[in-house]
DNA sequence: GGCCAGGTCAAAG
DNA sequence: CTTTGACATGGC
């Protein structure tokens, strides 16, 4: 698809989702006030996991005086396994999570600052290089963990911005792309935003209401969790 | 009981 | 290059 100026109203529609999102939902504040790494390991357990579990495992590890650097990148595999076993896909995930740990440690001593303190295409292709960390993983990180100024997509992001119309692509890179053009290079926003469309996208699973009025994006309460992927 | 969750990777078509 | 299946636990 060739690339034209970017059409104004679209533009403004970029910013006024965001808009209607903040003022419905408030901020959102994700993961400022915990800990860089706690936001990285979060990110690593993830996947196809529902939050709550992800935030019991990284309250196992703490428990265990594991969430460190250093701790999980010596840490045996099969002790680190029980500790996060509840958000499942364990035989990939602790595995993963020690390997990224070394990786730490090997490329910055396991300083967070100074592993991120690089040019963000430099970092981002040395995390999509690491074993389990895809696109979205590499830019969550980069985005709460690393602060560097990178929109997250995931499949809300997709589902929610095909539904009403911004985009029609399901393809990563090109909705990245989309709102990084339209919306100014901004770490809170961007964090903000991504975290908003996350909280939309919770709140519209227990509507069930089609026609609710509340809704802040309007008429987009069919939403729901209609096809896989 | 069945479906699905803030993906990723490898193997096919 | 696009599509599909596997991965695994716990909650609704």
């Amino acid at each position: 698809m060739r690339e034209f100026a970017i059409a104004a109203p679209v533009t403004d529609r970029v910013q006024e989702t965001f808009d209607r999102l903040l003022a419905h939902y408030g901020p959102q504040g994700w993961w400022p006030a915990e800990t860089p790494f706690e936001a990285i390991v979060g990110a690593l357990l993830m996947s196809q996991t529902a939050w709550r579990n992800v935030a019991t495992a990284i309250r196992n590890l703490k428990g265990a005086g594991l969430l460190e650097v250093h701790a999980l990148a010596a840490a045996p595999v099969a002790v680190t396994r029980r500790h996060v076993r509840i958000a499942g896909l364990y035989r990939t995930k602790p595995a993963r999570i020690k390997a990224f740990c070394r990786h730490l440690v090997e490329e910055s001593d396991g300083d967070l600052a100074t592993y991120f303190n690089r040019p963000t295409e430099v970092v981002r292709a040395n995390l999509l290089a690491q074993d389990g960390i895809g696109p979205e993983t590499a830019d969550s990180i980069l985005l709460y963990a690393g602060r560097h100024p990178v929109f997250v997509v995931d499949a809300y992001t997709i589902r929610i911005g095909g539904r009403i119309g911004l985009f029609d692509t399901a393809e990563y890179g090109a909705v990245q792309r989309f709102f990084e053009r339209r919306l100014p290079r901004d770490l809170a926003r961007y964090q903000e935003y991504h975290a908003l469309l996350v909280a939309h996208a919770k709140a519209l699973c227990r509507h069930a209401d089609p026609a609710c009025d509340a809704c802040p994006l309007q008429s987009l309460c069919d939403f729901g969790r209609s096809r896989k992927r």
